[in-house]
DNA sequence: CATATATTTAACTATATGGTTAAACATGAG
DNA sequence: CTCATGTTTAACCATATAGTTAAATATATG
């Protein structure tokens, strides 16, 4: 998951794949619009297929690179559960839901400085 | 839209941002369940922050938290753009995209016609 | 005022990232 | 075989990131 956000993080690669939405192609026809090095392309594509976004095969002296997009749905899921915030009229929702925590969330006292363990990982 | 993805390329920040959307909260109390030590968390916030996810707000000797999930709904639009690709059954409209670009790829010659003359009949 | 509390800033370290150029590796073509 | 083509690997550099501890900044309270 953090890979894949860290894939998306750069426009480079955002471009990468919003060309292999158009289809199917090679390393150097992907790395042409860029003016950056093959060798740069070539290690954002790495960092895109390690976030499992696309893929590479070798086809003769070329490789052929292609979307894997189910990743994307993971960070879209993930993303999709904050839909309540921004789908909330002026923010309203958030506004209750704040407020309603604040019954919750003891600001004085109850600081408890001790060893915890817990950690919360998406 | 880089910083949005770059935000939430992190583990640690993504728990910050589930806590926030059960409430608005302090730094402090956003801090508590890590192990790491206030200022690191300090910095995820400032990260958050200027990817315009967060706001801190000063109120007193303390600062309140609260979720600003716009950002997000733009990386999720973002996003959305290619949920064709994992909403096709079997990819095949990533296929049918494929397929209609090797007209316009330059490549030499049209070796390999493989069986991928396929339709999206959805 | 003095001190404790909440949070940030500063200074520093280690590792990751994004880029470079030069060389290596495959493979297709002559 | 030899050479050109497409791509990756290696070595390197600059900057960014994620963490640390110590000090600074506000502010509430005795």
């Amino acid at each position: 998951m953090s890979e894949v956000f860290a894939a998306l993080a750069d426009p480079t690669r955002r471009a990468i794949l919003a060309r292999l939405a158009l289809g199917e192609t090679t390393v150097g026809e992907l790395a042409a619009p860029f003016e950056m090095s093959l060798p740069a392309v070539s290690k954002h594509l790495s960092v895109l297929e390690t976030a499992g976004l696309i893929e590479r095969e070798k086809q003769g002296r070329l490789r052929r690179c292609h979307l894997k997009a189910a990743p994307m749905k993971e960070a879209a899921d993930w993303i999709s559960r904050y839909s309540t915030f921004w789908e909330a009229r002026f923010d309203s929702l958030a506004r209750y839901l704040e407020r309603s925590a604040e019954d919750e969330t003891p600001s004085k006292g109850d600081r408890d400085h001790g060893p915890r363990r817990r950690r919360r990982d998406d």
